[in-house]
DNA sequence: GTGACTTCTTTCATCGTTCCCCTATTTTGT
DNA sequence: ACAAAATAGGGGAACGATGAAAGAAGTCAC
């Protein structure tokens, strides 16, 4: 039961080793009849070239390392998925980790993935996130590094995102085209971007369209979930207003509400009209289905990978690439909810 | 920018790399003032251990794993969040491939991780995998192994499940309880075992209460989605029958078969009372909220990676570990679907 | 003074590949 | 026929860390 090594293979061919590992890689200054004797041995004991070696050699491990704030998501699990798709078409391995959207984790989650060395590094913020300087540090050791969705200007690195501020204005729109005069927001809190620009892109849309912006109509969910979307539902009902359109920044926050007004027998759409925004699995099920915004999860994944694998071949081949933005498509995906 | 490694450290020391070395893993035989002086050179030329190196001579990559047959899943990324939490408190980084539920593709990443020689390997197999000649390859070369959720009583490993029968019989009972007498079942594809022993607990649940099977009431969800539910309760109505109840495979596929009674006027739970199975966000935002059986992906993440670890831990040691099966307690979660 | 012990440090061999730089041998050109 | 070039293969030093074993230096006892 010994393993297997190019050492082995060379004493039973009685060839260097060299030699055999030329040939396995089919260099040109390997006679055909050598080459095919150390295949057919390399086959015959099934031999596999051992990575910890290579790695060593080669200074690369062929392996990325993939830090997002949550994975059961189901917006970020669309990006794992593409991004290991992608990945493995490319040889390359994902190692994932999750930062929980503590900014401690997270900066102790990269410095992690800089000791083990792998080839380039992908990563989502956590919302707590300030501090870009563990992010900075990945650029200073000439790490590729690509940021998709939650990203901070600070860092000069390539990105794939969505323009959350229109597609927010996209999606207020389409609540104003069918009729709607008053409109409720449910945003997230202060500080992911992403928050920020949806309700610009809200507030935005308001105003193009001769409708005043009434900051009561907006309410903060802390973390745009289910029961964050009944909650400030009631406390909306509460506060008495009377609204005829609602866009919350997340379809489960869209779904909360929703559930509040079925129970006040307050009807989606005619009384209230409801978007969300990312259109999860959830936005289909949901009675009224839900109209939403699509948030191309899979392509991003895909895309930040693209990015990501250039900047590694670029680096093997002692190039400097310059970063760049990629801005995906989103659309507004229309259901019951609205009119 | 060279890189630092212990060579550095030791000629700006002017003493051995050996000494450097063990000075830095606090072996017995350094002396104190020789200690302190290359820790501090280390923190001040900010060293790391080349982990390539260390791999090779160690045989060891703390890295591990882990082969789903999809990560855009709720039950599956509860199982991902529930390994890489404990992975990462013990030390190892996890590398997640998906199979899409192809047995070609599982068994490639298989010898993918070999071949990177991985330290442990977990995996939930695809539906379409019969031979499991691939995963005994796995154990044949020694490597910790084990196997969740959707498992093969082939490959001897250890093993976490839930115990699909006896809760798909709680489940069903529970629709008995609550005055069902003609419940029909959507079960999943005949191949993996999940889907037959959930199978078996309802038939089984049935004739212990006195009711009687009828295969008619039966129907095939290929996917268990919600599109396959909605198709699955439109044939059932088609087809005329007559039920109280409905067993659905996955909660995907009760809330397809809600919207279709919702849309036929069809009250539930009144006129039909529905389980679903999973507990996914989805069932506590749909209306009526679905009443299901819940799968602790979470904890059986958390769980196989900990008999993960005793095997890594025991083959270090070269000890042999008996295989052990774990079985998680799933609960009942009543909600609005079943009276 | 010599043997026996500590205590600290170095030497050396490895892990398995890769790749630069040689040496033979054969082929080609003129 | 002989220099130049092409072809085939080998030697051996890395890559960076580890650890068994040997060496050096000092301490102590009798």
């Amino acid at each position: 039961m010994k393993e297997v090594t190019l050492k082995q293979i060379a004493e039973n061919l009685g060839i260097s080793i060299t030699t055999v590992s030329k040939a396995l890689k089919d260099y040109k200054d390997v006679s055909k009849a050598t080459k095919a004797a150390v295949k057919a041995e390399a086959k015959r004991l099934n031999f596999t070239p051992n990575s910890f070696a290579v790695n060593l050699r080669t200074k690369e491990s062929k392996t990325v390392g993939l830090i997002i704030p949550e994975v059961v998501h189901h917006f970020f699990s669309s990006v794992i998925n593409g991004i290991i798709d992608k990945a493995e078409k490319k040889g390359y391995l994902v190692i994932i980790l999750q930062s929980n959207e503590s900014y401690k984790l997270e900066k102790k989650q990269v410095e992690l993935l800089i000791s083990k060395r792998v080839d380039g590094i992908m990563i989502s913020m956590a919302n707590t996130t300030v501090d870009v300087g563990h992010l900075n540090h990945i650029r200073d050791l000439k790490i590729p590094l690509v940021m998709f969705d939650k990203i901070s200007k600070l860092v000069a690195c390539s990105k794939v995102i969505i323009n959350d501020r229109m597609a927010a204005y996209e999606a207020t729109k389409h609540l104003i085209d069918s009729g709607c005069k008053r409109i409720a927001h449910f945003r997230g809190a202060l500080l992911p971007q992403n928050s920020i620009d949806r309700f610009l892109g809200y507030k935005k849309a308001l105003e193009d369209h001769g409708l005043t912006f009434d900051p009561a109509l907006v309410y903060i969910c802390e973390n745009v979930d289910y029961d964050n979307g009944r909650s400030a539902a009631l406390q909306l009902i509460a506060d008495g207003h009377k609204i005829d359109g609602l866009f919350a920044i997340t379809d489960m926050a869209a779904a909360g509400a929703i559930t509040v007004f079925k129970e006040r027998n307050i009807n989606v759409p005619d009384d209230i009209s409801v978007m969300g925004f990312s259109n999860w699995f959830l936005s289909q099920a949901i009675t009224p289905a839900l109209s939403t915004v699509d948030q191309p999860g899979y392509e991003m994944g895909k895309k930040s990978f693209k990015l990501l694998y250039k900047e590694m071949r670029a680096k093997r081949e002692d190039r400097y690439l310059e970063p760049v933005i990629r801005v995906l498509e989103t659309k507004i995906i229309k259901r019951q909810s609205t009119k």
